[in-house]
Parts: structure tokens; C-alpha cells; sequence
DNA sequence: ATTAGCTGCTAATACGCATTAGCAGTCAAG
DNA sequence: CTTGACTGCTAATGCGTATTAGCAGCTAAT
């Protein structure tokens, strides 16, 4: 058989008796004109779409008027797949809460590009598909974040982006004061030689936290240790915090910090009783690890459900775009103690 | 500011001294077509669009095609909302995969309704937005899917599903041969008396593993014991357990599995020294717990990759829709052992 | 000299919807 | 019995593109 024929208002028309035109002021005149549409012949039209289950197609919609109530959800890398899908699901979480609030569909951006070279502008962006999107990724083509700049497509970003030709509307965590709170946590515990653990950017959001870390310096905190590579070798990590002299290490992949765990746990160490250890940011399944390591939370689904608003807003009002920064608080953990003095 | 009006293929037009249509031919036209356009004229257009920086409306493109490559994916509970994400993910991560590869966007289906009333027929669905769908969720709306059936719009369904007025196109992993080899696994290890934690339907998931599991019974192998309920006290499950004389546990569910191999443990019982569990199906987030459970394996991302090839399948060339049970192979585990004569 | 075929285009239409102008009928007021 | 207001609708148009039918002008063959 071949493709089933979408039904049309023309075919709702018909099927109730009136013209094309009545169907499309039945499901969305302004009252005005809704004022002079009988009770009666509303409800017939009503009883038509119902019984057929006819829809709005969405396209034609946004033909005529401009908008469909779709947001578009553009990521940089797949969604779903393991590795990143930890990494994406609260935020969509979030996302898809207050879409639904919204009364909006989520439109899943995935065929601009294969794998890592996804691009907005792929293929002669089906971006506009959407009245407007969302995008999410650890890191950013600045040049297609221009040129979304410049554009007048609505988008809000997730997480805090530098000004790309002009400011870029975003949701983010406030990842610089979070670690500044735990460095001065540290050190009101005595520490005063700190390790720092990861690189201090390009990605905003490394580069945040290296601002707020390094920002919370002196006043007798000194770092003494840098190892700006992430997935070094456990050993050699500890080796080096312990030449170093540190007492406490800040660390931006959770990863690093569990296998310096395991390392220091193989070698009798334990953990904050001989150095403590401070994770920058929470991860999901952290809970997997044994130890509830120091931390600051990061407050993912409401990141997904407040850029999702302004989005709307943007939408609907043509409000401007802000830039917002959400307070991650300081998760207590076990890793974090008073600083021990080394013999 | 006022939205800039968008560059139409007419403004190309005008500038480039020609019609729209000869805009649109050099775009896009078929060969035949373009072959007579002399390259002169064709340059023209093309420098015009160069500078103008022109890019065709997608939606007035999708809309002057009739498709509008965008799938469907309704979930009879909210995707993402934690408790959920894990049961879903690994089926979008496969649909997401395929639905690249072919070109389509997924469109999620977040407004039918809230929490756990979800109806795709639901006031103001939007079902139809989207080309086909794709229907996933522990448990089907009977009545929903009856009217699915037989109206004609494609849709696969992810997971074996019983007719409904006619045959349910999906795509679904074959339980009943997954239980019934592990059932004859423990016969061949000696079990004779076996155990079932878990109810026997009225879902066609657990009713595929219980007809599996039935069926191989007989030759020596005995149902002693038959718990319905999920979720009992550990100690119940126990204690009827050893009061029944069974080996081996099949366990529906992982979680009750789990607090039983708990329990045990606290008593001092072994698995599968004392007695053997097995877990009819893979579950995520595995090996999390201690134990690796013998079980067999649902091929969830295949199942999510193969739905999506069929539905688009349907879309494109009204093919008539299959029902496809992926095998779902054994998982060797730590927990079925010989059985244990006991005294 | 008619026809046939080619070249280089364009006009016209369809896609499905929203929206505006306006038509035919009724009814009340003047 | 005319005017005006109101009711209940519909015809017509536009949105930006793809596509098809076909026109005008020319050449070459019959």
C-alpha cells in the first residue's frame, strides 16, 4: 500500500461539513472570531477531529504563522550513548519537565552530522524546524556560536558561554564561586598547600572553576602543585602531591579523584586522614564510588528547566536572553578533613 | 528589534535577473533539468547566493516535499525522570543511532498528559506531528493500541505485543527462549526443584518469561515454589525458599534478587553454594551490585536501531510492518552452580 | 515550408495551514 | 421598508519552496 495520506483540515472540513477555514478557527481563532462559531457546530468539528485523531501538521503550521510549539534540543555529541548519556539525562530531565509545563515538544536535533562532527549549520540547518532550541555540550564551535549570535533564532545555551560577537544567553553553574567555597573551606581547616588537579581551560567550564580556584589564593593558601592533564596515572599523581607538599588536592574529573582514592588506599593511605581530596563539581553515579568525596553539587535539572523557560520567554514575549548563573552548594562528603601536619 | 525579513529564493531571484524557479532549479534541480541551464546562468545565481549568504527555508523545503523526516517517540512514563532514565536510555541510545543514520529527527512526545496518565490519543495529541512513531513502555493502554492498529498511521512498538484487533508491528526481545534455556541450564546442572519469584503476567514481558519458564518444565524439573508478588521482605522470600526444597531461584526482577542474595549473605548462605538465582534479563546498572547474576541479556540498543529501520521502513515504502524477537543469548554469571543435595 | 527537436527559461500550481475580507441571511430599530 | 448591526459562515490569499507543463525562439531535417 502506499503512504498513508496525512489527513488534512480540508478532510476534517468535509468529513463535518464546513469549510477548511471553520476547522482552522475552530482549533485556534481568536475569540473573537471564535464568538461567532455556534456552540453546535464547534462541537461537531470538535467530534471530527477527535474521532480521527487528526493533528496540526506542525510544518504547514510554522509555514503560516511561524510558530509550532516545538523546541529543538541540539547537542554536541550523541545523546544517549553510555558514556555521554550520564552526562546528558539530567539536564534533558529538567528540559523535558518544564517543556511539558510549557506545553511544548522536545525535538531531538540528531541527524546534523555523524558523530563527533556535529554541526548546527549542517545541512542547511533544520534548526528552524523548532521555534527555538536549546544547546547542550561540554564544549562549543565558537564560530557557529557567532554566528547563532548574530542570528534572530531564539536559543538559550546550557552552561556559561563567553561572548561570542555579543553575549550568549545561557543557564549555567556557578562552578567559580562553588570552588571558591571549598578552597576557603579548606582552608579554614588549616590547609595551605593545595594541588590542583585538571586543566585550567579553554572550556568555560574548566576554566571557571580554575578562575575561582585561583582567584581564592593567598591569604596564606598557596598552590604548590598543577597537573593540568587529566587521566594521568594515579602514581604518579600521588607521587607528586606528596613532593609537593600538599595537603589537599583539588580535583576536576571525578574520575581522577577515584583512582587517586584506590591508589592511595592501596598504598595504606587512608583518606582524609593522610591528605584530603575535594572533586569539583558533582557526577552523576557518584554514588557507585565507595566514598562520598567533597564536593559542590551541580544543579542540572534546574539548569535544563530554567533555560527551557527563558526560552519560552523568548519565544513568546521576544524577551532579550540572560545570562544566569545557578549556585552549586558545597556537598559535605568525607574526603575533606583538617589538614595534617607532615613529619 | 524587528526580526529581519529572511532572504526568499524570489530576492535571489530579482537579483540574479531571473525567475524563482530557475533559483531553485540551480539549487536542487535534477540533472535533467539543470542540463538546461547553461552554466552562465547558473553562476549568476550562484554568486548571488554567495554574497547574500542565502539558505533555503527547511520548512517551506519539508513542506513542498510532504515529509518532514521527524519521528515520533511516545513513552508511557516520562522519559527521562531518574527512576525511568534507566530503563529507557539504552532504547533511545539505539534509536537515536538509527535515526541518524536515516536522517530523521525524533521528536519526543512530552506533552500527552502528565505524571503517569499518559494517552497518546490524549486531548490535543500530537502525535501525528511526527511521520511514524515509535511506542515504548512497560505496559500498554489496550485500547490505545487496538485503535493504533488499525487506523493507518506507522508506528513500531518496542517490545512483543499481543494482538490488538490485528497484529502489532514490533520489535521485541524473545524472553520465552532466553528463560527457557536458562531453565534447561540448571537441569543440566542438576536442579530439579526450581523456584519463581515473580508474577506470571499480565504484561506479554512477564508472561513471555513465565510461558518460557513453563514450558520447560517437566523432564525431572518441578515448579516447587511460585511467589507472584514482587517486592516481598527478603526474609519471606528466604525462608519460603528453603521451606519449598527448591535450588534455584528464577527471579523476575533484579531488585528482589538482589535484596534475597542480601539476605543470604546475612545469614551466612552462599550463592550458589547453598543455592543457585538466576535473573530472567540483562538489567543496567548491573554491576552496581556485588554479584553478577546468571541471566540472559536483552539487546536493547539492537531492539531500539531495528524498531526505528522498520518504522522508517514503513514510512517510506508503506511496507507492511513485521513483528522481529531478537534472541536474547545467556549471560554466564557467579550465581547458578551445581545443585546442592540438600540434608 | 512545414515539422521536429532543442535551448533557456518562466508561469502556475501544490503543499497545509492561518487569517482577513466579505457575503448572505436575519432581526430590530428608525 | 430602509438602514444598520449582527450572525454564521466561506472564498481567497499568503507563507517559501519544488516541480511540472509549456512558451518563445532558434536550428536542422524532411
Amino acid at each position: 500500500m502506499a503512504a498513508p495520506k496525512r489527513l488534512t483540515q480540508h478532510d476534517i472540513a468535509k468529513l463535518a461539513g464546513v469549510s477548511q477555514a471553520t476547522v482552522s478557527l475552530v482549533l485556534n481563532g481568536a475569540p473573537t472570531a471564535l464568538a461567532r462559531i455556534p456552540q453546535e457546530t464547534r462541537e461537531r468539528v470538535q467530534q471530527v477531529i477527535r474521532t480521527t485523531g487528526y493533528v496540526a501538521d506542525p510544518i504547514a503550521r510554522r509555514m503560516a504563522k511561524g510558530l509550532n510549539r516545538i523546541l529543538g534540543v541540539f547537542t554536541y555529541e550523541p545523546a544517549f550513548p553510555s558514556a555521554q548519556a550520564d552526562f546528558f539525562t539530567p539536564f534533558l530531565l529538567g528540559i523535558e519537565e518544564e517543556a511539558q509545563i510549557q506545553n511544548y515538544d522536545l525535538l531531538l536535533l540528531t541527524g546534523a552530522g555523524v558523530g563527533q562532527d556535529r554541526k548546527i549549520f549542517a545541512d542547511g540547518n533544520r534548526l528552524r524546524i523548532a521555534d527555538g532550541c536549546l544547546v547542550l555540550g561540554r564544549e562549543f564551535d565558537r564560530a557557529e556560536l557567532t554566528r547563532l549570535v548574530s542570528g534572530d533564532y531564539p536559543f538559550v545555551a546550557i552552561g556559561r558561554r563567553e561572548d561570542a560577537g555579543g553575549p550568549v544567553p545561557y543557564v549555567g553553574g556557578d562552578y567559580a564561586n562553588g570552588t571558591r567555597a571549598l578552597v576557603e573551606k579548606a582552608g579554614a581547616l588549616g590547609h595551605s598547600k593545595l594541588a590542583y588537579i585538571g586543566p585550567p581551560g579553554p572550556a568555560e567550564s574548566t576554566a571557571d572553576r580554575w578562575s575561582g580556584f585561583d582567584g581564592a589564593l593567598g591569604n596564606g593558601l598557596e598552590l604548590v602543585l598543577h597537573i593540568e592533564t587529566v587521566g594521568r596515572a594515579a602514581d604518579e599523581i600521588l607521587d607528586a602531591l606528596f613532593g609537593s607538599g600538599a595537603t589537599v588536592a583539588f580535583f576536576v574529573e571525578l574520575a581522577d579523584a577515584v583512582r587517586v582514592e584506590a591508589a592511595a588506599r592501596a598504598c595504606g593511605l587512608s583518606i582524609p586522614g593522610d591528605f584530603s581530596a575535594v572533586v569539583l563539581g558533582s557526577h552523576i553515579r557518584a554514588e557507585r564510588s565507595h566514598v562520598q568525596f567533597t564536593a559542590f553539587d551541580i544543579p542540572r535539572e534546574e539548569m535544563g528547566r530554567q533555560a527551557t523557560a527563558m526560552l519560552v520567554r523568548r519565544i513568546e514575549s521576544g524577551e532579550p536572553g540572560q545570562q544566569i548563573l545557578l549556585t552549586c552548594e558545597p556537598v559535605e562528603g568525607e574526603t575533606l578533613g583538617p589538614a595534617k601536619r607532615r613529619t
